[in-house]
DNA sequence: GCGGGCAGCCAAAACGATTCGAGCTTGAGT
DNA sequence: ACTCAAGCTCGAATCGTTTTGGCTGCCCGC
């Protein structure tokens, strides 16, 4: 007897919280149905009862529960992104372009940094599903993971961006860059400015894009019969790595004249690592590397770099993501973008070609 | 009649969508109520039953419905936090930091960039209030708008960061550095290197901490009688309005020979504009800069910054939030950190003192 | 033999929105 | 005069959870 009007006491006493709908109608005397209706113009309201709703819900700064929403309508107009390293200036620019092009449309979304381990995604991706997000792009940690990553979305729909999978698991919707030929444009750039001792420094092969960079790096040097074993070198991604791999490229017995560098942060390694020799770039060795970033013009040398349409990518991804989700989809699932060579200071003939 | 049966048939029909508890409940021949508890821990559930509803919960894949969840318990373990320049690596930092901390205490955080305009900023607030998030942290867009934001949020609880907003509406929490402090450290430096000519490019003075850095740069030189008004600049926050700002500086009769740049980005645009001008640094022209960054130390000449505790920022933002949201709530409501003046090669003493 | 506490389970009422169907007026068409 | 549609409004069901209070046995101590 007593418990039962304490406790429905103290809920009365609860702070104030939001307003709800249920109190604007009250405000307005009207049912909340026609509240609803009015605010989302989905059935007749008179003008008279439209503005006083209106005011009602500007006085007592109601918004709508984003949450109650969603559970009704089992959409939430929310989206996903999960990319290996926020603080590379690559991947956050793919995440710009999705939020710029997506936001147009009206999703917010939501961006998770897997830094590069499966099992940081996995959380990630286990939230997403919680949240009942309407669909998620991947930029995947490792090697893609691509049917643990489906089994832990069950039906939420995914598109790939940059990265994908290996054939482990048949991927829907992809969208990136050719790496194979682009790799093959810039080693040839290489060539002809006349080097031929070219070093890659390639990310783990069990990547394919980094698989189809060094794929396309051979190509062009078997062409011209100049490939050599001991110039090819696999690196971690990150900085530590790529400066780790140039030096043992640069103190071997004939050093190469060029480096090529699979991405970013291992080009900037691989810069460090130059200058700590006391080598100077581009007249005794040059560099080129893979992902352009916004500042490296600021760098000295500014740096030559393959650069991938990030921004383009990000939101190329997000336009698929929502033509399967509002179901107008495209049967072009795959799509490939241009990358571009940034010519700048960090590459010139070899000393002694 | 035919209507009623039709939408019945296509509402058994939709897609399989996800499992709810209901199904684990059905699946173990028990009640919600009982899911409820063994998955929560809240009540007695025997160990038999509870080991058939994991069973249960794993074949079904069920993962319970966060918006439901968040809906009943008017809680949803998400937090905010809104930088105005996330391509920034200062912000990017603060928001790593917050992340890590909160993600221990099991929070979620939503990140959103204002791109320094308040309206943007607005956009953000609304959604985030739409979501019921816990909390937010703020490192307002331009001069604050504390009580507009407070306006949007209603009964959220606000943390501010790094910056924090005028008088006009009293902050309940905040944490970053004292700006005036650190700023007069480095132009003292500045001064024992024997610059008597030295010039600041400021932030606007409408947002605090750039009043209080300029404050201190003037309290430093005000103190050996070298204040001239000439030498202060107020530039736009980003690379190009630093660049503006230091030609303009160099280019005039009696050039300082010392620059304190009031962020890190305007530090940038300076460096380029002095290498533009193909002025020495640090032989002819000296540089100090404030938040550090990452690649700094990448640079020719390597920078040297006032360097700011970001993640720690991050850390103590994310802590103050949820210290209030729990209501374990500290009384010290606001919290300075320390910075440390990172001497490295972009400053020297002027050739004619 | 009986009151009472405990272990184990459940039904029902929230939480805050949308939507379906139906009710009630009016005005127009026949 | 009767029907029908359009305009406006509302009640109730629903989305998937948590939580409260109650019910049932059962064992224990007296």
């Amino acid at each position: 007897m007593s418990p039962k009007p304490a406790s429905r006491s103290t809920r009365r006493t609860r702070r104030p919280q939001h307003a709800t709908i249920r109190d604007v109608a009250r405000a307005v005397g009207a049912s909340i149905s026609t509240v609803s209706a009015a605010l989302n113009g989905t059935d007749y309201v008179s003008a008279a009862m439209r503005a006083k709703i209106e005011a009602a819900v500007q006085q007592l700064q109601y918004r709508p529960n984003d949450l109650a929403r969603g559970l009704r309508l089992r959409r939430t107009h929310t989206l996903a992104i999960v990319v290996p390293d926020l603080s590379n200036s690559f991947y956050a620019e793919i995440v710009r372009g999705m939020k710029d092009y997506t936001a147009a449309a009206n999703y917010t979304v939501l961006v998770g940094d897997s830094r590069e381990r499966w099992a940081e995604e996995k959380l990630f991706l286990e939230m997403l599903h919680r949240r009942r997000v309407d669909g998620v792009v991947r930029v995947p940690a490792g090697d893609g993971n691509a049917s643990q990553a489906a089994q832990v979305l069950g039906t939420i729909p995914v598109v790939y961006a940059d990265r994908y999978p290996e054939a482990d698991h048949p991927v829907a919707a992809w969208v990136g860059v050719d790496n194979a030929r682009a790799a093959m444009d810039a080693t040839q750039y290489l060539i002809s400015l006349g080097h031929r001792r070219i070093a890659i420094i390639s990310g783990p092969t069990t990547t394919r894009t980094a698989a189809e960079r060094l794929e396309g790096y051979q190509r062009a040097l078997r062409g011209i019969g100049a490939m050599h074993k001991e110039y090819i070198r696999n690196g971690e991604l990150d900085m530590a790595g790529g400066a780790r791999q140039a030096i043992e490229l640069l103190t071997q017995a004939k050093p190469p004249t060029a480096i090529f560098c699979a991405n970013n942060t291992m080009t900037l390694g691989a810069l460090e690592a130059i200058q700590q020799l006391g080598r100077a770039c581009p007249r005794e060795i040059s560099l080129l590397g893979f992902d352009d970033f916004a500042w490296s013009t600021l760098l000295r040398p500014r740096l030559t770099m393959v650069r991938q349409p990030a921004r383009e990518i990000g939101m190329t991804a997000g336009r698929m993501l929502i033509d399967t989700i509002e179901e107008r989809t495209r049967n072009r699932a795959t799509q490939t973008l241009p990358t571009q060579l940034m010519v700048r200071d960090s590459c010139a003939p070899p000393l002694r070609p």
